[in-house]
DNA sequence: CAATTAAGTGCATATATGTGCATATATGCA
DNA sequence: TGCATATATGCACATATATGCACTTAATTG
């Protein structure tokens, strides 16, 4: 078992906004292709894959939301972008969160 | 941008089932009480839960599915508990992937 | 064996979510 | 201004998921 405290850090860590985002295949898709291509707007992922334009629209609305990527505007264009140092960061904070649970006598 | 093969291997690790799992916040419930009490049986679970027993039953279910927990019958009670090892190692491995692929140029 | 207790399953249902089409909104350009 | 392009939104619909109740299955105990 673990510690009240450090439980409850972990959980502040844990966001289930983050989680069911990326918990979608569409969405790491998505993601995927970001990092491949870089930044991109809508048209230029959409043409990859198979689901229509409003969707992916949507599922980058949500990932914005959930914190993953960044969106800038341009012109008509709706550029988007992941947010690497926060990506890393969160995992990064996730994960340290979990060590010190187990370092007691968890699990 | 990062290359293909980092990439790639970066979203090897990366399980839908397992994030899905994390993403619905009666289970992060469930993994919280797992932690603070250590290994428990569903009765004990249900206890503290607003939810009926069959409904824990079938969220531990999930998350055995998705490699989070291990389940342990002794009589007729079911015990579950964190697979600590794997849990962290889980991160562990997709937080390295992601600081390979960041390393490069990408976002 | 009958009764009790723990867990899992079948089923119905409410809600959430992904999807695509049609349309609205916004921006750039002739 | 009129038209084309890029994205977002309203809507309908199919599927997925969480939930609780009733019941079954499994194991202990009288």
């Amino acid at each position: 078992m673990s510690t009240q405290h450090q439980v409850i850090h972990l959980f502040e860590q844990m966001d289930s906004k983050f989680f069911k985002s990326l918990g979608e295949p569409v969405r790491v898709e998505i993601l995927k292709l970001l990092m491949l291509k870089g930044e991109s707007d809508i048209s230029a992922l959409a043409a990859e894959l198979p689901q229509d334009r409003s969707v992916i629209s949507r599922h980058l609305g949500n990932m914005v939301e959930a914190g993953i990527l960044a969106g800038r505007k341009e012109g008509r264009h709706m550029f988007y972008s992941l947010q690497g140092d926060q990506f890393v960061g969160r995992f990064e904070s996730i994960l340290a969160a979990i060590k010190k649970c187990m370092a007691i006598d968890c699990c």
